[in-house]
RNA sequence: GGGCGGCUAGCUCAGUGGGAGAGCGCUUGCCUCACACGCAAGAGGUCGUUGGUUCAAACCCAACGCCGCCCA
């Protein structure tokens, strides 16, 4: 066995295995209990970021904590077809290659796609593997599969036929570059410099009015002057009429509570095809609509001669002319939010267009309804709130893009006007037989087909096993981010479809920030590559770091030390298994287990031990406190079984001692059992060498908890020793003597456990101490040959007697013996003479 | 403007009412026949500020300050 955990050597055999014999695919005829997750479909744009890897491990940290608890699990994996970034992809791969979407036309633009998905679907499907995701590749998901893509129509004619689909103007959000309509949770908002100018309308009849706009292009689309009527500034306005400069169109001015008096100049121009509030105040009043821009952001006014300038352009040349005609009353530089398409970063335009709308209100009352009766429970609860809010908020879903990429709406329009809706292609139109039917060429928001996930994956519509034995799914973990976008609408799907909600328990895991505390992203430059990671470190090492922050309380700064640490840990369990296993003699035959006759103090320690620890990891992962179990397992590991067990039992071992062996091998196979959900390819290969019959670590037990182990009297006593250890090598470092040697006096009370600590701490038992300057230890004195300790003494001395001060101060306040439960006084008091005891003890007096 | 989270050791973070913790880093001593990815011993914190509740506050309440996220 070599003498260093080497990852690389280890990986990539043991997933093999576990793949080729099957250990991961769920069966649904199975008596076991059913568990399932359905793993949220990363996007498939590229690969995946450190936000997966930390996702994937919690995920398949509770995939194998349930298989080993007895439960069938079914792990579903799949990928996103994510229509809108992954075109943005493409379409900057074609720039590069001089040519765009339309020079290659659809067909070829759609076999481009293709080849994407099988390079970028094969690249994440490995990257999971090398994290060691426990996943049933046999049921692997995409969203454009056609099975898939069947339950994508089915849902969409459904809800057509509900009559909750629906066509409509209304004002979005428009990515002028991806000539598409986005959602409002698809935009980022960042701060811009920018210019308020104040334009002059002159008003009929004599008069003007000033008007503030930092898109003063957008005037050209103005159909109206708003003022509020509470505004005595403006109140003898409200009925007249201004004329549009540069236009000439005449602008009803109108009095509407939605003006802000202390914006600007308390007048607003109202642009109703170009911002959502000027729509409003436009529905209010009765106001025309006029569209001035064309879908790739430039402007879109006939006869004028800003037609076709793009936005920024056009602006600058609306403010000069302003400027020559003396209507520009002047500039201020101005800071407010702007909107951009989180994926392509251009400057979203709200403008007035036809969309598909999916209406939301019964859906949402439902999905409300089912949260209020506690069907989701939510990890941190306080989430819960979140979400609900914006459920109630919650306006008509806007299903439609204009984009090449994705699932083809299945409305089909006739040559006479009609419309057929139809999962598949209709061969004539239902009114009035019509052959000549064309698709409508709007695709469906990438949501709208993963809402379906939970159930889409496993057949829906068809009742198959898979959605019999495993709907609903048990967990759903993610971002808090995408609460909203996936959570709440796979929670409205479920109900409509299924009946039921689609998990029982949402995760919400923290976001990893750069070191700096910057966001990660591959464009800023601080992000960080999993596969550095895994290849520095290894798979196990990342996954319990991952385990270890992702239910912290805020989101983390990435620290690269900790991942390290994890590593260091592995090389740990590694080597505490080798020292165990060259072991000289047989093995215990029938180990782990037949551990009742236990002599030893150290044994019944470390047992009672490990009940408390196999305990704590249970609860944790009960509790979704991933790092409570993990820290439980790092501390028994390191501190109790490798740094007092072993050091305690070496000798034993060395002679062969069958009942250390014993209890050595059943704590390591314990161990690693409770270890392998967070680092499941060390423990699997150090559990494989353990010696005895052993099938996969993947599918072991989880352990009991082994109740008959738990012992209170071998705690103190053992803690007993490692005090009298510790005090020892303490005085013997203060001393400056060597690491070994020394001379401690038996005290007559202690000394079984004195003999103990002697042999860990290497220091010579004597009856009597003759010479150097003794100090006092639990179990009596000990001196060491040089020097001796004076300075350390006094501080001990100093430090024992400022603690004993606070102690007493608050023994002495009578209200606190009166007030506070007994044990809590009790138990105080117990520390005060333990304080004074070591006081005694080190100042020399006889206790 | 509203909401949420955070502020604890040099760094990254645990810790929900009675003795301030971990990992990494730092100092010192050790290649002790499992491990130098190690062993041992240490140093280091008025728990953001100010009030309040309580016999007792890092923890509960209020206000404020700063950092971050979400919504408008």
């Amino acid at each position: 066995m070599p003498k260093a955990f080497d990852p690389q050597a280890i990986e990539a055999g043991w997933y093999a295995r576990w793949e080729a014999d099957g250990l991961f695919v769920a069966d649904p005829q199975s008596d076991r209990p059913k568990f399932a997750m359905c793993f949220p479909p990363p996007n498939i744009t590229g690969e995946l970021h450190l936000g997966h890897a930390l996702q994937t491990a919690i995920y398949d940290l509770i995939a194998r904590y349930k298989r080993m608890a007895g439960y069938e699990v079914l792990f579903l994996p799949g990928y996103d077809h994510a229509a809108l970034p992954t075109q943005n992809v493409i379409e900057r791969q074609l720039a590069r290659e001089g040519t765009t979407k339309e020079e290659l036309g659809r067909e070829r633009f759609d076999a481009r796609v293709n080849e994407w998905y099988a390079q970028v679907g094969a690249t994440i499907i490995n990257q999971l593997r090398l994290l060691g995701a426990s996943m049933d590749w046999s049921r692997l998901r995409f969203t454009m599969d056609s099975r898939y893509y069947r339950s994508v129509m089915t849902a969409f004619v459904a809800f057509y036929e509900r009559g909750w689909i629906y066509r409509a103007p209304r004002i979005v959000n428009w990515c002028p570059h991806d000539r598409s309509a986005i959602s409002d949770l698809e935009i980022e908002w960042q701060e811009h410099q920018d210019t308020l100018y104040f334009i002059k309308y002159p008003v009929e009849g004599g008069g003007e009015v000033t008007i503030a706009t930092v898109r003063p292009e957008t005037m050209l689309a103005d159909t109206g002057v708003a003022v509020n009527p509470e505004d005595a500034r403006y109140k003898n306005l409200v009925g007249k009429t201004a004329v549009l400069p540069l236009v000439g169109r005449k602008l009803p001015i109108v009095g509407d509570d939605a003006v802000e008096k202390d914006f600007g100049t308390g007048a607003l121009k109202v642009t109703p095809g170009h911002d959502p509030l000027d729509y409003e105040i436009g529905q209010r009043h009765g106001l025309e609509i006029v569209n001035g821009m064309h879908p790739d952001g430039s402007m879109d006014v006939p006869d004028l001669p800003y037609d076709g300038l793009p936005g920024l352009e056009a602006r600058a040349r609306v403010v000069a002319d302003l400027k020559a005609q003396g209507l520009l009353v002047k500039e201020e530089p101005y800071v407010h939010e702007v909107g951009h398409c989180d994926r392509c970063h251009t400057i979203i335009e709200p403008l007035i267009s036809e969309q598909w709308w999916l209406s939301m209100s019964e859906l949402r009352d439902n999905a409300v309804a089912a949260s209020e009766a506690g069907k989701v429970r939510w990890h941190p609860e306080r989430y819960e709130r979140t979400y609900l809010d914006w459920l109630r908020g919650l306006r008509d879903w806007n299903i439609g893009r204009q984009l090449w990429l994705g699932h083809r709406v299945p409305v089909y329009h006739c040559a006479n006007g009609h419309q057929v809706v139809s999962v598949e292609p209709p061969s004539q139109c239902t009114e009035c037989e019509s052959t000549e039917l064309t698709q409508d060429t709007d695709v469906l928001d990438t949501w709208f087909s993963s809402a379906l996930w939970p159930f889409a994956t496993l057949g829906w519509p068809d009742e198959t096993a898979d959605l019999e034995a495993f709907y609903p799914t048990d967990i759903n973990c993610t971002a808090r981010e995408i609460i909203k976008l996936w959570v709440s609408r796979m929670i409205m799907t479920g109900l409509e479809f299924m009946d039921d909600v689609p998990f029982e328990d949402v995760v919400i895991h923290c976001v990893v920030q750069a070191a700096d505390g910057r966001r990660m992203s591959k464009s800023l430059g601080t992000g960080v590559d999993p596969r550095d990671l895994l290849a520095k470190y290894g798979a196990d090492a990342l996954r319990a770091w991952a385990t270890s922050v992702a239910m912290s309380s805020q989101d983390v700064r990435f620290d690269e030390s900790r991942v390290e640490g994890y590593r260091r840990f592995c090389n740990k369990l590694w080597n505490a298994t080798r020292l165990v296993l060259r072991t000289p003699g047989t093995p215990p035959s029938e180990s782990p287990g037949t551990l009742e006759a236990r002599e030893h103090l150290e044994d019944r320690w470390i047992l009672s031990r490990l009940s408390a620890a196999t305990r704590d990891i249970t609860t944790g992962i009960e509790n979704f406190k991933f790092q409570d179990s993990i820290n439980a397992a790092y501390a028994f590991a390191w501190n109790e079984l490798c740094d007092w067990y072993l050091e305690a039992v070496k000798d034993r071992l060395r002679e062969g001692d069958s009942a250390a062996q014993d209890v050595a091998y059943f704590c390591l196979d314990n161990l690693f059992r409770v270890l392998h959900p967070f680092m499941p390819f060390v423990t699997e290969e150090l559990w494989s060498r353990l010696p005895g019959e052993r099938d996969y670590l993947v599918r072991a037990e989880w352990p009991e908890l082994h109740d008959r182990y738990v012992d209170p009297e071998a705690e103190v006593e053992f803690g007993l020793v490692i005090g009298i250890v510790e005090e020892v090598r303490g005085h013997r470092q203060a001393a400056g003597a060597p690491p070994r040697g020394g001379r401690l006096q038996l005290d007559g009370q202690h000394d079984s456990l004195a003999r103990m600590a002697a042999r860990l701490a290497q220091v010579e038992l004597v009856d009597e101490l003759d010479r150097g300057t003794p100090l006092a230890v639990v179990a009596g004195r000990v001196s060491f040959p040089a020097g001796a300790g004076d300075a350390q003494r006094e501080k001990d001395i100093k430090k024992l007697e400022e603690d004993l001060a606070k102690v007493e101060a608050r023994l002495d306040n009578p209200e606190f013996r009166e007030k506070a439960p007994a044990e809590v006084v009790a138990n105080l008091e117990e520390r005060a003479a333990a304080i004074r005891q070591a006081l005694a003890r080190l100042k020399g007096e006889d206790a």
